[in-house]
DNA sequence: CTTGACTCTGGACTATAGTCCATAGCTTAA
DNA sequence: TTAAGCTATGGACTATAGTCCAGAGTCAAG
């Protein structure tokens, strides 16, 4: 079988070959053998295994998590629910940091529009004037 | 007036003694006085300050970012144009994450939704296979 | 056989955001 | 006055997620 080595899988994986030890330290890609000489040797699915990583890395999972559903999707038991769970509350939790943010957004508009702008001065600016109300709320 | 100390500050924020002089090293919440022996000493604003700081972390906010706010809504010789540019930048960047929000939690919603959940074999979870086998990863 | 590219290890270093510690001084109530 | 409790300081330490480095060994091509 093409085996590869740590360089080629850190380019397939689009990452700095110190980060795939890193990985290995973390116990998140090991691998498959080593060479008598002591080089990492890994199979095509270390490659899938560092992009699963890579890409649950972009939708906001920590390290820990992508190794528990790494644990997961290793174990023969394990079932599709324990993975969904993972996910939804991932899910909930973006949902929420959108929501908060879009009431700021829209506070900050609302301000914005209100503000003369320009030259004109500090006392007029509304910006400031709430600025200072909003840290009193909540 | 009522100041307070720094135990008393650190308690109507809900946070650590040691996080208040966290942030004063980081220049973000300065005492207003000391007392003769050194006691730093807090106005009620002070407290006003720490849970913006803290409201804004939890919307996402780095103390950098939050430093850069806070200083120019205390900036005196600020004018109004130059308060109302930095919120307009501000709320782009704003809408920026809430976009990158939506795009990770619509990839999320539309894998999970395709996925069984609960006691279905691994095998049938389409959130692994989405994370297998799509690519993308930066 | 030599050169250059690749890999090994362990440890140092970055950034962010704290948290804890030892030792010392200050304050307040009994 | 004395003890409890609060505060001061500087530095060490934690966690996350890497990144970089030195010195040594390995591998392949010319």
């Amino acid at each position: 079988m093409s085996s590869i080595a740590i360089g080629q899988l850190a380019k397939a994986g689009n990452v700095n070959i110190d980060t795939v030890r890193y990985y290995e330290r973390k116990n998140l890609l090991l691998p498959e053998t080593r060479t008598p000489s002591g080089y990492r040797q890994y199979s095509q699915g270390s490659i899938r295994r560092l992009r699963f990583i890579r890409k649950a890395q972009g939708l906001g999972f920590s390290l820990k998590e992508i190794g528990k559903m790494l644990d997961i999707s290793g174990n023969s038991n394990a079932e599709c629910g324990n993975i969904k769970q993972y996910a939804e509350k991932k899910i909930n939790d973006i949902q929420t940091r959108i929501s908060d943010l879009q009431k700021i957004r829209d506070g900050l508009r609302q301000i914005a529009q209100a503000c003369p702008g320009g030259d004109s001065p500090l006392e007029n600016c509304t910006i400031l004037e709430h600025f200072y109300k909003n840290e009193a709320s909540q």
